[in-house]
RNA sequence: GCCGGUGUGGCGAAAUGGCAGACGCACAGGACUUAAAAUCCUGGGACCGUAAAAAGUCGUGUCGGUUCGAGUCCGACCACCGGCACCA
């Protein structure tokens, strides 16, 4: 005989499985969550209103609490629906989200979905099933994942970036940058109209008006350009270069070649010096700032122009290093450059094209993998050193690229370690020009900073000068000779806008022929937005490459003989704004309309105070804790957002660099769109390696909240340790975390009246989570209202003065709990939460209102247990409750007390000669002689000092004291 | 190669220059139970001791330094993770 009915992982530790839909039901119901606009009318019911008794009022800017934007970097709704890694900073930012709603912030925290790009595409075109439907159910299973773990999101502001009433904005920004270019002069983004023209193009006739045209759409920030791309065959289809990892496809390992193609550029390198800058403006992670720096790439130096033997022209070069000028002895020109044709010589002609045929062969990639050995031809020509007049050989080399500087170097073997390794290769001269400051250095292939030697021509000399001085001085007289100029150059390169595909935004742009037959484009009006994609049955590109949706014949092709543009815009485009979108999600007539984004935004400053405590305030004041000027906590931007490392460098520079834009163009009103950045750590597998289907390895959240519940995951996730690191998960681990939750129920409710409650539960026909119809979560609903109100609290709950030590713990979590969360350290925060809870458990009678701060500290962590408990406390014990009428989600956030934390003796470690002795308790005023004499008082002490001089007596108050001896 | 980050018990981790290992997992022992699960209590870095303790010694990747005192600060190195990579 043996029973079947066992449950695998024992007795539910609470009901957690009717708590969590319940409150999670209660929340939706009232818009728990909801944010609102200046304008917006605040129910009277509302918990935001009671809490700020705002009901029923429409505020302006200047009226409503200070605003904290608190965002999440949406997600790719894909088909394999969440794994544990997103909820991570999902629960981070929830945690502190409701952490700022209970210090009295007006918080904004949205969510919506990131939802075009290439799975749903790829997924269309294996199956024939439209990119739309996949990418709504995969957004309808994703919202119900997210749902599920209680986040405190405004539903109301969420957005989709395939729906067209969002990416009818996206368009719209974009014809923003099509109508904008960049003026030096200024330095930011004007509109097109106020374009220059050089005189030569002045006067009446279609030439001109045409060359005009194409002078003015040069200037663009959007433009176009043949550009070589990535494509792959088998995929039949273009691949950006995030999608191509190690000269394969991303998706299924194919092959890809570069292949030059007409495309669509964005103007970013314009911005390079404003995205360098305005990094430190914000409070973003060093090493993220590192990886922007880095990939801007900006690197100060100079032009030098050399003069071709025996040649009319000439060429230009860029050099960090001017001041080895005098110690180039060969030039290197990229094979691809313009100038290679002109000068080569018959001799080397066949040998240069040979070189150059090899080149072309060799991806980028294989360039930089056969780094090792370098390779290069002399062309025949020479250059002439302007320093010295030199005739010195030029080659080219394919270490030198095209796309950097002006893709011709002057090579200085002696000082660069690449062209050391040329010279050596090629047998070139080497020349000392720099002397390291350390005389046993070898000077051959020295690189860094010394001093210049040998560099005395017949007009210039810098001999004798450190680095930065030669820099200076050759600098100058290349400037006054008209020979060079100091420059900056930076690795950033142009924006790849255009994507050959189906499933993106279609690109607001028509393409006309004029009088004479030249081809241009020009952009659809305002009014024509959105502009849809056509639907089509094949997404898979046209055998001529062209994009899918040039199949779209009757779409692409208009009556008036005019043909649209058939590229879509990358998945970036839609991320690039959508934090914008959320201030002012269902504004129909902007993409943001104005006082919500300078609310939002922190532009405006609101008069409201925050009634709640900053920390170094309490800490010293805390009669004083309770009111601060809102206007101090206002930041300009996002407050906090939080997201992986994998989009340092692309999605963050990109949406600085359309933020920038906007700001240009005042369209917002902070130059920087993310005030603060924090990343979450990668949760790896329980095997240490990176979660992958491959792997196995993927811990699906559903399982987990099936099993324990959102409260126990959330609370686990955060537990497992800082949340910037890198960590395995583990679900044995879920266990501890689930079983505090279980001592926080135990600790709560009466143990009687919940087997009662079990009893009427296994009677009791429920359907569980996931139930469909409104029926039967109505049915769900009373239900579970009915068991839960069963349960009772237990009688050791009583409303009663808490004693010194009950305050002190109270008082002792509250202190930790609040600075941990300023710190974002919710790991100790929950460990903080434990050591209450551990002592609350021996405690005989358990003071209502040290309780209910708790509950109050608990419910951005574990928020449905908070609110269930939080209930039944205001049943059982309603008079405690007046001074929290808006409900646990808005219950101000408790201050603490130092005076409670002090006592009157403490224990102190005594060390001799630095090593611990003994721990001897002390009254805390105690004198440092007083302190000192009951050291050396100490039987475990004495021995040590026996027979030996005490030399030194070091004591910290409070702290400890050493007794040196000798 | 360059830039950034991280190295602490069996494991995840914690420690304003001041008692290393809080909190949790796993483990062991005990209580409760007919039994198990759950729960509650207790233990725990290593070495050396001891009947058991106590005492003692060592211990935060390695080596050195500053300091009365270093996981923490400084210097050199090693390993792992992430990013960039012929950027003139």
């Amino acid at each position: 005989m043996f029973t079947r009915n066992v449950m695998p992982s024992g007795r539910r530790q609470y009901p957690f499985h009717l708590i969590e839909p319940k409150w999670q039901q209660s929340w939706d119901f009232q818009q728990t969550f909801r944010a609102f606009n200046p304008g917006d009318e605040i129910p009277h019911g509302h918990p935001f209103a009671q809490r700020h008794e705002l009901g029923g009022w429409k505020l302006s800017t200047s009226e409503l609490p200070p605003k904290y934007y608190i965002l999440d970097m949406f997600p790719y709704p894909s088909g394999a629906g969440l794994h544990v890694g997103h909820p991570e900073g999902y629960t981070a930012t929830d945690i502190l989200a409701r952490y700022k709603r209970a210090q009295g912030f007006h918080v904004l925290h949205p969510m919506g979905w990131d939802a075009f790009g290439l799975p749903a595409e790829q997924y269309a075109i294996k199956t024939g099933q439209h990119p739309r439907q996949t990418t709504e159910s995969n957004i309808a299973n994703f919202k119900r994942q997210i749902k599920s773990l209680g986040f405190s999101y405004d539903w109301t502001r969420e957005v989709n970036t395939t729906d067209p009433n969002y990416f009818k904005w996206t368009q719209w920004i974009f014809l923003k940058l099509y109508n904008s270019w960049f003026n030096p002069a200024t330095n930011k983004a004007e509109p097109i109209e106020t374009v220059a023209y050089p005189p030569e193009l002045s006067g009446r006739g279609a030439e001109l008006e045409s060359a005009r045209r194409t002078h003015r759409d040069s200037q663009r920030l959007a433009y176009v350009t043949d550009a070589p791309v990535w494509w792959c065959e088998q995929l039949g289809t273009v691949l950006a270069n995030e999608e191509v990892i190690d000269g394969k496809s991303e998706v299924g390992g194919f092959p890809v070649i570069r292949k030059p193609m007409r495309q669509w550029m964005l103007r970013i390198t314009a911005y390079a010096e404003r995205l360098l800058k305005d990094l430190d403006t914000i409070d973003w992670n060093h090493s993220l700032k590192e990886m922007q720096r880095n990939w801007i790439g900006r690197s100060e130096g100079a032009e030098v122009q050399f003069q071709i033997s025996n040649f009319k022209f000439q060429f230009t070069v860029f050099t960090t290093r001017p001041d080895t000028l005098f110690g180039a002895t060969y030039m290197v020109l990229a094979p691809e450059h313009e100038l290679v044709e002109q000068i080569i010589t018959s001799e080397q002609r066949a040998a240069v094209q040979a070189y150059k045929a090899e080149v072309a062969r060799k991806s980028d990639l294989e360039r930089t993998e056969l780094a090792k050995e370098k390779t290069g031809v002399f062309t025949g020509g020479y250059a002439v050193n302007p320093v010295n007049g030199e005739k010195i050989p030029i080659w080219i080399a394919d270490y030198v690229l095209v796309s950097y500087g002006t893709g011709a170097i002057m090579a200085v073997p002696a000082h660069d370690t690449r062209d050391f390794e040329f010279a050596t290769k090629f047998n070139l001269p080497v020349v000392q020009v720099v002397q390291p400051p350390d005389p046993n250095i070898d000077w051959r292939g020295f690189v860094d900073d010394g001093t210049s030697v040998n560099s005395t021509g017949p007009e210039i000399s810098i001999t004798g000068l450190p680095t930065a001085a030669a820099k200076e001085k050759i600098g100058a007289w290349l400037e006054s000779k008209g020979l060079g100029r100091r420059t900056v150059n930076y690795k950033l390169r142009d924006w790849l806008f255009s994507r050959q595909r189906y499933w993106g935004e279609p690109f607001p742009i028509v393409w006309k022929r004029d009088a004479n037959g030249n081809v241009f484009h020009e952009a659809l009006p305002e009014s024509a937005l959105p502009l849809l994609p056509p639907s089509l049955t094949d997404f898979k590109p046209t055998v001529t490459g062209e994009p899918p949706l040039a199949r779209a014949e009757v779409w692409v092709n208009l009556p008036d003989g005019l043909q649209r543009e058939t590229n879509t815009m990358p998945q970036w485009a839609g991320s690039c704004w959508y934090y914008l979108r959320y201030l002012d999600a269902q504004n129909t007539s902007a993409f943001v309309g104005k006082e919500a984004e300078q609310y939002w935004m922190g532009t405006a400053s609101s008069k409201l105070q925050v009634e709640s405590c900053r920390l170094d305030a309490a800490a010293t004041n805390p009669a004083t804790c309770n009111l601060q000027p809102a206007t101090k906590s206002t930041t300009p931007g996002v407050d906090l957002y939080v997201g992986g490392t994998e989009h340092a460098v692309l999605h963050l520079l990109y949406a600085r660099f359309w933020h920038k834009v906007l700001f240009d163009l005042e369209c917002v009103s902070t130059p920087e769109p993310f005030f603060k950045l924090v990343n979450q750590g990668l949760i790896l597998g329980e095997d240490g390696q990176k979660m992958s289907k491959s792997r196995g390895n993927v811990v699906n959240p559903d399982d987990i909240l099936k099993e324990y519940g959102a409260d126990a995951f959330r609370l686990y996730e955060m537990f497992l340790g800082p949340l910037e690191m890198v960590k395995p998960w583990n679900t044995k681990g879920v266990e501890g975390v689930y079983r505090f939750l279980g001592r926080v129920w135990r600790l709560f409710v009466d143990e009687q009246s919940e087997t009662a409650f079990e009893q009427a539960e296994t009677t009791t026909d429920i359907c569980s989570r996931g139930c469909g119809s409104a029926a039967d979560s109505r049915a769900f609903t009373s239900a579970t209202t009915r068991l839960l109100k069963l349960i009772k609290l237990s009688s050791a709950i009583e409303d009663k003065q808490p004693t010194p030590a009950q305050l002190k713990a109270l008082h002792a979590c509250i202190k930790k709990v609040t600075e941990d969360m300023e710190g974002m350290r919710f790991n100790t925060a929950i460990s903080a939460m434990m050591v209450f809870i551990n002592e609350a458990m021996t405690w005989e009678t358990k003071p209502v209102t040290v309780l209910r701060d708790f509950l109050i500290l608990l419910q951005p962590f574990a928020p449905h247990i908070a609110e269930e408990l939080w209930e039944k406390m205001n049943i059982q014990h309603p008079t405690s409750n007046i001074q929290h009428p808006a409900g646990l989600a808005y219950a101000p956030w408790p201050t603490f007390d130092p005076a409670l934390l002090v006592e009157d003796t403490l224990e102190i470690p005594v060390q001799v000669n630095g090593k611990l002795r003994d721990v001897i308790r002390i009254r805390l005023d105690a004198s440092p002689a007083e302190i000192e004499a009951a050291a050396r008082a100490s039987e475990k002490v004495k021995p040590f000092l026996d027979g030996k001089t005490v030399k030194k007596v070091i004591v910290v108050p409070k702290k400890l004291v050493n007794l040196v001896v000798g």
